[in-house]
DNA sequence: TTATAAACGAGACGGTACGTCTTGTCTTATG
DNA sequence: CATAAGACAAGACGTACCGTCTCGTTTATAA
C-alpha cells in the first residue's frame, strides 16, 4: 500500500518508448484473463514481455495505472454505435456495444479490479468516475439528432440492469433482455415531465 | 494462485473454535474498510486478532473463504423487509434494505473483492451465483402475499440500477432514485403478459 | 532449543508402557536411516508409530533422549566378541564387532547426531563420554584372561583409525585394514614400559 | 528434506556481493559456537548480519553450502606446517596444526554438522570426501622433501586417533598423545615393505 | 557525425507476505 | 477422571513479489 516514489515517466513521443509500451500492454491484455488480476505481477509481465521490471515501474509506477491503460485503451470494437434520431435504436445499439466491450476478457477483468479497489484507492475512484462520465456524455451525444438529452439517473436506469446481469448475476445478456431493458426504459422517458431529474 | 492444501477445518461445535472464529471475523470486519481488500493480509489480521497465522489458515484455508464469511455473516441490519401484498411497498423496502446492506463498509468491500476475482476463481463465482439466487428467492418470498412472482430478468431490472449506481457510478442512491426505479419497474410488470420471461 | 517442561515419565515397569516404548523405538530405527536425523520429527514418528505426540513427549522429553535410546539399545548383533588370552585375536574381534555395530544405519545416524550436538548440549556430551567409557571398560574386560590392561590413550590408538575411516573418510574398513591397525597397535604395546600412560 | 530450487547465485566478482558474503560468514563464525548447529537458523543469521533471509538464500541455497564455506574458509591459523625431510617432525607439526584447526569452535561445529548429515545428504558426503582428500594430498606434499609418500590407509592411521580423541572421546589431545601417535605410526612405516598398501 | 540524454538490461538488496511445518503447551470432549 | 483428539502460540522454512538502487549498454535526438 506504500505509495511508490514518483519518478519521471518516459517521454511518450520517443518511438522506443512507444514500442515498449505497446508490447507490454499487448502482453498484459493477453495475460490478464489467464492469470487473473492478482496473478498479473510485474515479475511475470516483465518476463513475458521481455522487459525488465524496472522498465515497467518507469512506465506505470502503480499497478492501478497499468489497469487504467488496459481499460481505456481497450481494443477497437469496430461497431461503435452511430448517432440517430430514433431513441430506441440508439439505446439498443449502445447497450449492445457496452455488452461487447465488457465481453473482452482483459477489459472486463481490469475494470472489475479497478472497481474493487476504488473504495480504498482515490486514483481508482477518480478513474471510475471519469469513465462513467465519459459514457454518459458519449451517450447523450449519440442522442443529439433526436433532440433528447437524458439525466444521469435515467442513464443509470438504462445500463444498470445490463452490467448487473453481467458482473453480479454472472448471467447472459441476450438480445431479448436488452430489448426488455430498453422497452421499460422508454416508458419511463415518456412518462417523465421536464425536467426529468429525480431529485 | 496455487490452491492451498485442504486441511481439516476446526470442528464448529467446539466453543474454543467459535470464540476464535468470531473474534477474527469481528477484527476483519473492522480492518477491511481501513486497509482495503489487498491490505487485509493474514499477517496483519493475525496480529490484530491476537491469533497465529496458522490459526487463520485452519479456519479459512483460502482468503476467498474468509471473504465469503464476511459477506454472508454481515451484521444484522434489523430492518429486514416484511412480506406484504402491496408490490410497490415491498419492492421499495427491499431496495432500501439492499442499499443499507451494501453500505456496510466491510460487506461492501468484501463483496466487491469476491466479484473481482470471480472470473478466475470458480469458488468465488459459485459463491456469487449463490448469493444472487438467495436474493432472488428471498424477494419472491416477500411477494407471496401479493400473489405475484417475478422472473430473474425482472429481478435484475429492479436491483441492477441501484447496484450500478453504488458500485460503478460511485454515486448516492437517494430515496427519490429508488422511487423512480420502482415506478419504472412497475410499469414493466403491468405491461407484461404471462409468462413474463424475455426469451 | 528451549528446554521442555519436565513432566513425569511413564513408569518403566508398566507392560503397556514397555509395549509403546518398544514399538516407537522400532519404528524410529526403521525411519531414521530413511529420513535422516533432522527428518525424524515427533510428528512423523507419532504418525508412523500410531501414537499421539503427547505420548512421545512423555517418554522422551528431549529429542536427544530418544537418540540415546537408539544408540544404547541397538539391535543385538549376535557376534559379540569373547574374552581370550591372545591380545591380537581379542583386539581384532573387537574391532570387527565395532565395525558391525556402526554399520547398523539407525545406530550410525543416531550416534553421529548425538556427536554433532554434544558441543552445545551437555546431556549429549555426557552420554557420549559414558558410551566411550563403557567401550573402554568392556574392552579391558575382554583382555582380562591375557593379564594385560590398556590405558585410555592406547585404546584410542586402537579404535581411532577405524572410526575415522568410517565417519570422516567415509571409506570401507576392510579386514586388511583392521589387521594393519592391530599390528601397528601391538608394536606400541610391546615397546611400552609400565605404566604405559603417555602423560 | 526437499532439495531447494537451485537459483542463480550472486556473481562472485561483484564487490557488493563479496562484502555481503564476508560479513555473513564472519557473523556465522561468531554465532555458530554460541547457538549450535541447529540454532544457526537463517532467521537468526539474517538478523545478526543485518541482511535479509532472501539474501542468505541467494548466496547459500542450502544450509549445507553455508557450513561448507565455514569449514573450508576457516580463519587462517598462521602456523601452517612446513615441508621437511624429517618425517617425524613433519607428522608432529601436521597433527598439531590439525588439532589447532579443529579447536576453532566454528570450524569444529560446522565440520561435525556436515559429518552428521553426510549419510543423508549427498552434497555433504561429497564435501566430506573432498576435504579428506585435500588433507591427504596436502600431507604428502609436506613429505616430498623426505622422498616418502604414504598411502591413504597409513594416513588414516595417523590422524584417526587424534580426531577420535577430540570428537568421540571428547578428551584432550596433549603433545604427549601426539608424540605417542607419531611414534607408533613411524614403526608401521619402518616395518612396511614397498608398496605399503594394505589390500 | 558525434555528443549527450534517455531508456533499458542486469541484478543485488531490504522488505513483506505467503503457505507450510514442527514444537511444546493447553483445552475439550469422550469413554 | 484420565486420555485422545486436536486447537493453539511461537517461530523457522523456502518461495514470491515488491520497490529501490546501482552500473553498464543501447538508442534516439541535438549539436
Amino acid at each position: 500500500m506504500k505509495q511508490p516514489l514518483h519518478r519521471r515517466q518516459p517521454t511518450p513521443g520517443n518511438p522506443r518508448v512507444q514500442r515498449t509500451r505497446n508490447r507490454v500492454l499487448a502482453v498484459a491484455r493477453e495475460l490478464l484473463p489467464q492469470v487473473g488480476p492478482s496473478g498479473l505481477t510485474y515479475a511475470l509481465l516483465a518476463e513475458r514481455a521481455d522487459v525488465t521490471r524496472q522498465t515497467l515501474y518507469r512506465h506505470w509506477p502503480t499497478r492501478a495505472a497499468l489497469l487504467f491503460d488496459l481499460v481505456l485503451e481497450g481494443p477497437d470494437l469496430g461497431t461503435y454505435p452511430q448517432p440517430g434520431n430514433d431513441v430506441r435504436d440508439v439505446a439498443t445499439a449502445w447497450l449492445k456495444s457496452l455488452r461487447a466491450g465488457v465481453s473482452v476478457p482483459a477489459v472486463r477483468t481490469a475494470a472489475l479490479a479497478v472497481t474493487a479497489q476504488a473504495d480504498h484507492d482515490p486514483d481508482s475512484a477518480r478513474a471510475l468516475v471519469r469513465i462513467s462520465e465519459d459514457r454518459y456524455t458519449g451517450f447523450n451525444q449519440l442522442l443529439e439528432p433526436s433532440g433528447i438529452q437524458i439525466s444521469e439517473d435515467e442513464f443509470t436506469l438504462l445500463y444498470g440492469p445490463v452490467l448487473a446481469r453481467l458482473f453480479l448475476d454472472r448471467g447472459q445478456v441476450t438480445d431479448a433482455f436488452i430489448d426488455a431493458v430498453v422497452t421499460q426504459w422508454l416508458t419511463t422517458l415518456q412518462h417523465a415531465d421536464t425536467p426529468r431529474d429525480f431529485q
